[in-house]
DNA sequence: CGAACTGTTGAGAGGCTTCAAGCCTAGTGG
DNA sequence: CCACTAGGCTTGAAGCCTCTCAACAGTTCG
């Protein structure tokens, strides 16, 4: 149920690149290297749901994940994404609960599992690794903490103009300014805290107003200085 | 600027009832117990502002902090309470950054000051300590999550509601059934994420509908399961 | 080729915000 | 001791932003 049967390239199961490895000694490295387990997931798959018990966290060495939780009436509030370099589910791990976000695949990923019982090691064994972790989480919850302010006092349109922004950051465009995650009217909406009959009248708006361009789901960033200013940056 | 002349009792100096510090060492506590500098913090006072350059992290011994963020217009976001027992300054100072937030003193106060060399010291000679401090975050991280879910999806009623249970969990009530915890109508406002006349609007109609009983800013709290079920708990 | 999902547009309703005016309480200074 | 001021609290009215419901077009995929 939740491993796709085809084996990772060698590549995308190395975690040498990850930053949060970096100052592993050989040993430690080479338990990780040994205790990991990699494979791809599928477009659409759930990797870990509400409520599941966690074996480990897992780092994302390729695709796109969306994290969210599951509010009023079962609608989706989109909490992060998470892409190569990434670690998710850890947050549930360290604090020994049942996890209270579900993960799914947006884009075609894999994931390497590793083993609470290696999270502990390396914790215990390396206090740089711990404070590395600690950097992580405290990132994160800067960028929560930020997204309350905006989601408390901005309009679903200032907030939807950030919220582009921000996938632009993340995700960059390729070379047609086009946003190179790709995303329904509902995943919007998921993320913004809107309806989906709010996203599309607003980024027909955007369109009227030339600061972006519409191909299906494809998103063509025009005007950055002017998303900035309806986004009230 | 920063301190209020009078120092603190021994009793509201002492530390070692943090669970936060309870695996250190004798040699581990000493150093903390050294380096530490408590004092006392009259309400109103601004501990440290967006902004700042932060020396080193605060243990709360007494009183009660508000920490928020400014948005637009400065118009105040609460992200949290600190009361005894919390750690607040923490987040920034892990990563380095200058402060994103502000904390105010709501109930007069006692911190300690510990300096950043101190929590270096402590992460680097102690795993379990750097586990509780990995925890802590994770645990300021789920609430954060489940906050902006809150906040994107329900009403600003179903949010009053939810924070006034919130209030009475994290601060109890006295003998009268009384929120501890003293709040103006715009800080409630400012937690909720509205404008304080809706605040106004909505505690009366509670009110009326026998959920709570207002005197001034002392607010009673009657039926826990309405409310509950206002909040849609 | 049809089913299921996604996207779009319109209309109507209502929750909240904003503005404005007045009241109340507490602290201050004459 | 009392008037006075400032800040907090309350209420009303008006209007807008956003949501919901509904109908339909377009797309994708088995």
């Amino acid at each position: 149920m939740r491993k796709n049967s085809s084996l990772p390239s060698t590549e995308e199961s190395d975690l040498s690149g990850f930053q949060l490895f970096k100052k592993l000694n050989n040993e430690e490295y080479a338990r990780l290297d040994y205790e990991k387990e990699c494979s791809l997931y599928k477009k659409g798959t759930i990797v870990y749901k509400e409520g599941n018990r966690l074996t480990g966290f897992f780092c994302v060495t390729r695709g796109i994940f969306k994290i969210y939780k599951t509010g009023i009436d079962g609608k989706e509030q989109i909490i992060r994404f998470a892409k190569k370099g990434n670690i998710i589910a850890y947050r549930s791990l360290v604090s020994r609960e049942l996890a209270c976000t579900t993960a799914k695949v947006i884009d075609d990923a894999v994931l390497c599992h590793v083993p609470y019982q290696t999270l502990l090691y390396l914790i215990r064994s390396n206090w740089q690794f711990s404070l590395h972790m600690l950097q992580i989480v405290c990132q994160e919850l800067r960028e929560a903490n930020s997204y309350i302010t905006d989601i408390a006092q901005k309009s679903v349109r200032e907030r939807l103009a950030e919220v582009l922004l921000i996938l632009k950051n993340n995700f960059d465009l390729d070379n047609q300014n086009t946003l190179k995650i790709s995303l329904t009217r509902e995943e919007l909406a998921n993320i913004v805290g809107t309806a989906t009959e709010s996203v599309i009248r607003l980024l027909s708006e955007f369109k009227q107003d030339k600061l972006i361009e519409l191909q299906g789901r494809r998103i063509k960033i025009i005007d950055i200085r002017g998303l900035q200013k309806v986004a009230n940056i």
